[in-house]
DNA sequence: ATCATTTGACCTCG
DNA sequence: CGAGGTCAAATGAT
C-alpha cells in the first residue's frame, strides 16, 4: 500500500473518529452529519479504488490519487463552510456546547484546515497548537522516574509536526520529545476521566499548579517498572475552558516488546518503521492490527476508533527520535498510528479499556494469538 | 493479594 | 525560597 493510501485511510479513521465525538451534538443536525458521513464513505471509497488501481503497471495511478485528493480537498471546503455555518448559528452556549466547539472545531480543522482562520469569531483561534517553554525545565537527577532525554542528541529546533491539524505540537529539544496536545473532555459520565490513548497509565501524583484552577495530574507508562517505559504524560484543565485537557506526553514507549506480545509482534517503530507496503501479501502480515479490509469489518473499524488511536498520533508512543531512516522520516503519519496500535495491544492493562478484548474479540478465529500471550 | 489512586513530604532547580 | 516534579506510605478497589 502506498503512503498516500495510507494516509487517506488515516484521514478516514479521523473523520471518523472526530464525527463519534461530534455525535452528540451533530445527531441534532442532520445535514452536517449527513456531510460527515457521505465524506466518511467517500474517503474509504477512494481507498478502495485505490487498492484496486494500486498495479506497478499503473503508471497513472499517483496522477489519478492526485485528482482524488484535490477533488478530496475541494469537497473538504464545502463541509466546512457548512461547519462553520453551523457554528455561527448552533449552540456554543451550554457547557456541552463549549465540548461541542471543541470537537467540531478539531474536526473543521481536519477538513479543512485552510478555513480554520476564517472562523474567526473570537473563539476560534485557528489549530489549538501552543508551545509552552522548556521541556523539562529542569533536568532531574538522579532519584526517582526515568528521564526523558534519553533520545539522541539534537538541535534544539522547534517543529511544528505533521500532527499540527491535530492539534498537537511536538517540540524537540536537548532533553528530549514532549508533546503537548489538548483533547476534549468527556462530555458525560466523570469528567475527570482523562482522554483515553491506547496507552495504560499509573496515576503518580497530583499537583496544584499555580496560576492555574485545575491540578495537573502526572502519569507515567504503567509497564515502567518491568520495561524501564520512560513515558509519562501530564494532563490537566484548561482554565479558559474546563472541557479540554492539555495533555503533555514525554518520553517514548519502550514498552512495545513485551514477554507477552505474541512472537510476531509489530518491530518497535525505532528498530524498524513500518515499511510502505505495496502487495497485498505484505499487507496481510499486519491483518490483524489494521482494518485494510474496511467496508466488512465495522466491529473492527468501530473498535479501533474506540481506543482514540488517531487522536493520539504522535502521542505517548511517538518514537521519532531515532527514526532517521527514510520511511520514518518520510511517513511518520502513519509509522506513529501503527506504533500505537501496537502498544494499545500488546500493553493494555486492566484499568484500561478494553480494547484488546475489543479487537480480538471481533477478529476472525484465525488472527487470533495464543490466549496465553494476550495479556500481562 | 495485588494493583491503582491519593496525598503529604521530599527533592531539585531557578 | 517557591514552584514543579516525584516519591512512597496509606488507602481503596477488585
Amino acid at each position: 500500500m502506498e503512503e498516500n493510501l495510507v494516509a487517506l485511510v488515516l484521514y478516514g479513521c479521523k473523520l471518523a473518529k472526530d464525527l463519534e465525538q461530534s455525535l452528540p451534538v451533530l445527531a441534532n443536525q442532520p445535514d452536517i452529519l449527513s456531510l460527515s458521513c457521505e465524506e466518511i464513505v467517500r474517503v474509504f471509497s477512494n481507498v478502495k479504488d485505490g487498492l484496486n488501481s494500486n498495479q506497478p503497471s499503473n503508471l497513472n495511478s499517483n496522477l489519478r490519487r492526485e485528482q482524488q485528493q484535490q477533488q478530496q480537498l475541494d469537497h473538504e471546503d464545502q463541509i466546512g463552510a457548512e461547519i462553520q455555518e453551523w457554528l455561527r448559528t448552533g449552540g456554543t452556549t451550554t457547557a456541552t456546547g463549549v465540548a461541542a466547539v471543541t470537537n467540531t472545531r478539531e474536526a473543521l480543522d481536519l477538513l479543512n484546515p485552510r478555513a480554520t482562520a476564517i472562523v474567526g469569531d473570537g473563539r476560534m483561534k485557528g489549530p489549538m497548537v501552543r508551545e509552552l517553554g522548556d521541556v523539562n525545565g529542569r533536568g532531574r537527577n538522579s532519584k526517582g522516574g526515568a528521564r526523558v532525554g534519553d533520545d539522541a542528541p539534537d538541535s534544539s529546533r522547534t517543529r511544528k509536526s505533521y500532527a499540527s491539524n491535530f492539534n498537537e505540537l511536538m517540540i524537540r529539544r536537548d532533553e528530549g520529545y514532549k508533546t503537548v496536545k489538548r483533547v476534549a473532555a468527556p462530555q458525560m459520565g466523570n469528567l475527570d476521566i482523562p482522554p483515553e490513548d491506547g496507552y495504560t497509565w499509573r496515576k503518580y501524583g497530583q499537583k496544584e499548579i499555580l496560576g492555574s484552577t485545575y491540578p495537573r495530574s502526572y502519569y507515567r507508562c504503567t509497564h515502567q517498572k518491568f520495561y524501564e517505559c520512560p513515558a509519562k504524560k501530564q494532563v490537566q484543565r484548561l482554565d479558559d475552558d474546563p472541557f479540554t485537557f492539555e495533555v503533555t506526553y514525554r518520553g517514548s514507549h519502550t514498552c512495545h516488546m513485551s514477554s507477552t506480545a505474541p512472537s510476531a509482534a509489530l518491530p518497535l517503530p525505532e528498530q524498524q518503521p513500518f515499511p510502505p507496503r505495496t502487495t497485498a501479501a505484505a499487507a496481510n502480515a499486519y491483518a490483524p492490527l489494521l482494518p485494510y479490509s474496511l467496508p466488512n469489518t465495522n466491529n473492527i473499524h468501530h473498535n479501533w476508533l474506540s481506543m482514540q488511536i488517531f487522536q493520539d498520533l504522535g502521542g505517548g508512543g511517538v518514537a521519532a527520535a531515532g527514526s532517521s531512516d527514510g520511511a520514518a522520516a518520510r511517513f511518520p503519519e502513519y509509522q506513529l498510528p501503527v506504533a500505537d496500535m501496537a502498544d494499545a495491544m500488546f500493553n493494555s492493562g486492566s484499568s484500561s479499556s478494553n480494547s484488546m478484548d475489543l479487537i480480538f474479540s471481533s477478529m476472525d478465529d484465525n488472527h487470533k494469538w495464543d490466549s496465553e500471550e494476550k495479556k500481562d
